[in-house]
DNA sequence: AAAAGCTGTGTAAGCGCTTACATCGATTCA
DNA sequence: TGAATCGATGTAAGCGCTTACACAGCTTTT
């Protein structure tokens, strides 16, 4: 990993005839720089194509602008939108991005987060919040500023930029539940290690209980992310004799590998079964039929991640957590249930 | 972003009572320093919880571990399992990802660069080879380590890994071709400065011309990498009066878009028109009918550009590029023509 | 007209780490 | 037994940058 020797503040000075302090300024604070001097430290950097280096910068200052995400997957849609608007609006404010992920393994994720720590980043954005006490103590004995997001805690002693997965999960069951369904399924993600699988189930065994009136949970799968185990699950619940008349599912993924092994079996989506997501995906809205499914504020909450770290990271601790709503999305594969 | 003062390697040497070079030497090449001092040496590490500091170290050596990707989207599942692979193999190798963006904006890709730079990258993977020649200069000039992706050139002078995406488009056509198909549309992605595009667009005209015997192309529209692009430009092509029986699509993501809209017009796939799709995506066999698409190794190519960076930055200069193999998968979107 | 305040610049002291070199016992060899 | 070798450790010189402080030459104030 050798550079080929970059020219230094050193030589820029030598070439400016000016002081290492007077382009240090030029560069960090122009206005400390009067302009003739200035032009003539602007005109060396080009000449030499200098840039400055990482490491003198970092070590001189104590700070990177590098803020770290650690996500579960990059190949989880979920993500994809949120994470993008993050490192957009951290691109802008000239702090870039380590990204890291853990294949939903807590370990992974102290571990992730030791190495990003290490290799620089000022801060961190972080998915949820179970997680485990080393994890937490390593933060907390650390002060890492970090931010956690795709979840909310109103009794947040953190920042929290997210939405309530218990409640979004909820609503969606009362909506499913007014339409007239009483036998339901479930397909939930993994929810050991993982409080927005654990949320969304939750959710929706509270609001079955809360209405009553018949109304049961009749099944309830685990499957990882993936199409594959959501078509798996699926065919567990058709070839059990308490067939439900909906399925409600963790996440579109899920959703989406029942839907398509209904097809595969012939069994009619939302004729014979209706079939609910979560997380709104682009793929939603392409399968057939449609999916009915629970909008996350993806992008919003990337953004407002980004805004919240940088604030925090430049000595701003007035921040509150963030709430942000999700919304029922009523499409074709959900419908009253038949006879 | 000020971190509350951190134990450093001298705190640790007075608690071991050792010297800072030993812990040093302790921490990068343990083989260099005997059991007992070792154990000290872990020992006030764990106490004191130290983690090195990130500037100090890479101003010493001259390295930060790090590498950086830029990529057109995250948004886009094209890249996401590849970039996933890119990172888990960095991540074994002590190796942390910068991740940007550009939104396809060819400036945008070389600000991303030079922040990369700046921020400490010690090399890059870059995704296609179609770059201003600013560009192609700044990475020569200063010597970037750099692998490119998602593209192969036969004639490379640089480190590809990455398939052939002119000829992929021609095989799948020439399968097209075969089945009967002669009166033929291509979506294909927006080709400016996006070689993957262009490469792909010239492979399937190129098929056709080769192929004579009347088949043409009959119309090409441009759209961006979006659902309703794709549903878009279907329209346009379904409501000129030189119909096609078979659309091409630059990627699985137009080709869904198109899908989509048949859908919503009532227009049969593929009995109507068949569609064609690339990358095969997760998307590609969820949707009605499954899409007939090219299957690109997302996952090998992470894979294998991680390794071949990892290895130039350690001094290996004995790489040579990579090309690898893509399928054509042939799925219910696409059947011969009805007369 | 002297004192006080600005502005723009230079000087130089680190920031925390790596590493070439020096040192010092303990082995090994002749 | 003395010389040569070796392994383990310490010493100290930077790496390239930022920034507190000093200072010179102005302008403004009293």
């Amino acid at each position: 990993m050798t550079r080929t020797t970059a020219p230094t503040l050193e030589d820029v000075a030598r070439m400016a005839g000016v002081s290492t302090a007077s382009i240090s300024r030029a560069l960090n604070d122009p206005d400390k720089v009067a302009k003739p001097t200035r032009d003539k430290i602007e005109k060396a950097i080009d000449v030499l194509g200098y840039t400055p280096n990482f490491g003198g910068r970092a070590l001189a200052s104590n700070r990177t602008n590098t803020v770290g995400a650690i996500i579960p997957s990059m190949a989880n849609a979920m993500f994809a939108s949120g994470v993008q608007a993050f490192q957009e609006v951290l691109s802008e404010a000239g702090v870039n991005l380590l990204l890291a992920s853990t294949g939903y393994d807590p370990d992974q994720e102290l571990r992730q987060i030791k190495a990003l720590i290490t290799h620089g980043a000022d801060g961190l954005l972080l998915i949820g919040d179970a997680r485990p006490q080393t994890t937490r103590d390593f933060l907390a004995k650390r002060r890492v500023p970090h931010v956690i997001s795709w979840c909310f805690r109103p009794d947040a002693d953190h920042l929290y930029v997210g939405f309530d997965n218990r409640r979004a999960a909820y609503d969606a069951t009362r909506q499913v539940l007014a339409l007239g369904h009483r036998r339901i399924a479930m397909i939930s993600g993994v929810r050991d290690g993982n409080d927005r699988a654990r949320d969304r189930h939750a959710g929706v065994a509270a609001a079955i209980a809360d209405f009553g009136q018949g109304a049961a949970l009749l099944q309830l799968h685990e499957a990882k992310y993936r199409l594959e185990f959501g078509a798996e699950a699926f065919v567990r619940i058709m070839s059990s004799d308490d067939l439900p008349s909906v399925i409600m599912c963790g996440n579109d993924v899920l959703a989406a590998g029942a839907l398509m092994r209904a097809r595969d079996m012939g069994v009619e989506v939302p004729g014979r079964v209706s079939l609910v997501g979560f997380d709104d995906i682009g793929l939603a809205s392409v399968v057939t039929p449609p999916l009915a499914t629970v909008r996350v504020p993806q992008i919003e909450m990337g953004r407002a991640a980004a805004r919240m770290l940088i604030a925090r990271l430049s000595g701003d601790v007035s921040a509150t957590p963030v709430q942000l709503s999700t919304e029922f999305i009523h499409r074709a594969s959900l419908a009253p249930p038949t006879p």
